[in-house]
DNA sequence: CCTGTTGCTGTAATCGTTTGCAGTCGAAGT
DNA sequence: ACTTCGACTGCAAACGATTACAGCAACAGG
């Protein structure tokens, strides 16, 4: 049924289809890609011609000549993490309405593999790049030079030292958010447990954090800061740490993720800490496992498919226009979940 | 700094290098491909002439010439579910010892989407395909055509009907293991709680639970054996209808994965049902949240590392040789993790 | 001096598709 | 009858990299 030639697999190409259907190659052209004038019968002709020999499109030597690619390339810290294959998700079907499709890559949370992938992804001329960068400054050079080649826009996270569109979540607004509610549930002392300041959610959760407990006048001591990774085993370590100092845990603990505020949870069931009784746990992003944790997970919703979208978006219109227009920074105020690591009402 | 030029997005081409160097393309591309012969002081010009302009080559122009990507292809279900990000990040890791790059895709569980995936991987000239049918009969067609176009092979699912290289654990003999463990913590009687059967593992894990119960005379009924899909809220719903059936419970529940297992005891915890002590559960594939259920799950970890190595091993045959060889189907045995939602020596 | 060899470099074809341009042909306008 | 036009169609040149082949110089051996 197939013919199989050339070193290319066996694939059938557009001049085969061509000499079987008695035409040029443009207008086989011209009738699989729906561009051009052709009249009915060579249409007919051609399609027959197609469907027998099974053609499919190269569309390598496609993206060759249009130099477009219909494909966008995603870089995400780490793809193990929940949130952002959920993120990824999002953006695959935000594409999908264009009819373009995602490459994802995996950054290892390692700025130079970052540095690899978003380079490999340039050289594999996608039309253009959502990345969610691993790490608040050392992540700058390879995002800016790539930015500077083709359209580029920074997804929830934002690296210092560049100009480039980024859609995200308003942290500080979150954090607000998250401080009142625990207030209005009694906690006047609070801990936040979060990464290392090497990304912006991470800095600008403390920020939010600090200024809104300030603010209430909330006790908020140094070693109650605690700064490690978005992980299990780090918010785990959190409440060792919080559980051995003099006087115990504060009234809360803030988590900069879900990940962490599962490990705190965990943690403080082992160390008998009642939750949401002694200690109230909040956590962020709404990972689907936020809802599972023991007791279920207080955290602040991501809009997902609303940062998808504008990003695509953004991409868009950057693959547009040649001159490149301003700067988009997009913030986007999330949306607080209550469910049992807080209490709701005030103390009981 | 940067030519800006053409409409490929203002990116240096070898002939401008060349032009720079004042020497001809196959020179250039001789020097920065490292092969054939180029004097010493040729080396040098060209080299320094593509670092002045920034040259970086156009991976598609090359595919299109070499007919190669150094891409492989990968197709799992659902991006969402943490065992198959896992195993995405064990086949990155190997790939990228031999310089190869992954080109993701998620079928949203759905055949459909799953052929579009596969028909657009092959049609982007990937290397190889690396896939988790979605179903267990209807993935057939697209996978099996696929396969007849280049390299494949299945991981960790099959699929009925196609003929292609295959990677996974040996269900039957896991849950061998997991019967036994259970028959010695006291078990005399067990549920099943599974996917509908639209996928070989879920088929090949019943088979093995079924066979396993029956030599160890252990008691199942047919309304013990609960097929949803692979969630967390089909464990739960799981636990609702055994709840509810006359005797309660049996002794056990087994699951096809973690995430209905991490449903099951989360739904025994609403019911007041005591794990292990009055139903022993356990899991499959040990995701990172495993250990993280409230107790933490007894499940099959399997050897991802392993499976990823042998499946990129086998891509890498079958794209060495023209001919096809017989098809490998590779089984590796898995292991049981003991953790606390079983009972490890007996009844207590 | 002629031939063969080695070492380097350039010319041009090639991968498969798209598309500007030019050519053909019949129909319509003057 | 002679343009003019429109609808089709084909020719051939791109896109950017790789590479077989040929050409050239220098040099060794006869």
């Amino acid at each position: 049924m197939q013919q199989r030639r050339g070193g290319n697999g066996g694939r059938v190409t557009i001049s085969e289809v061509a000499e079987r259907a008695g035409v040029s190659t443009a207008t086989v052209s011209r009738v699989l890609s729906g561009r051009g004038q052709v009249s009915a019968e060579m249409r007919r002709r051609v399609q027959h011609a197609a469907d027998a020999l099974g053609y499919q499109v190269n569309s390598i030597a496609r993206a060759l000549r249009n130099s477009r690619t219909d494909t966008v390339g995603m870089v995400v810290p780490s793809i193990t993490n929940p949130f952002f294959t959920s993120l990824v998700e999002s953006v695959e079907h935000a594409l999908g309405r264009d009819g373009k499709e995602l490459f994802l890559c995996d950054a290892q949370s390692d700025p130079r593999v970052e540095a690899r992938r978003l380079a490999s992804l340039a050289a594999r001329n996608v039309d253009g790049i959502i990345v969610s960068p691993s790490h608040g400054t050392e992540s700058g050079p390879a995002v800016q030079e790539t930015a500077d080649r083709l359209p580029l826009v920074q997804l929830d996270r934002f690296v210092g030292g560049t100009d480039t569109d980024w859609v995200g979540v308003d942290d500080i607004a979150a954090m607000r958010q998250v401080i009142d509610h625990l207030h209005a549930g009694g906690a006047r002392s609070a801990a936040f447990a979060g990464s290392r300041l090497t990304n912006s959610s991470s800095e600008q959760r403390l920020e939010g954090f600090r200024r809104r407990a300030a603010d209430l006048g909330m006790a908020v001591r140094d070693e109650w800061i605690l700064l490690g990774d978005y992980s299990v085993e780090w918010g785990e370590a959190a409440v060792a740490a919080l559980a051995a100092a003099p006087g115990g845990p504060p009234d809360a603990i803030v988590c900069a993720d879900d990940l962490i505020a599962l490990g705190v949870t965990r943690a403080c069931r082992a160390h008998r800490i009642d939750v949401p009784g002694r200690v109230q746990v909040t956590g962020f992003d709404n990972i689907e496992f936020a809802r599972l944790g023991e007791p279920a997970l207080t955290t602040v919703d991501q809009p997902r498919d609303r940062i998808a979208a504008e990003a695509v978006r953004l991409l868009a219109a950057a693959a547009g226009d040649a001159a490149p227009g301003p700067r988009a920074h997009i913030a986007l105020v999330p949306r607080l979940v209550v469910r049992d690591s807080t209490r709701a009402g005030g103390p009981e």
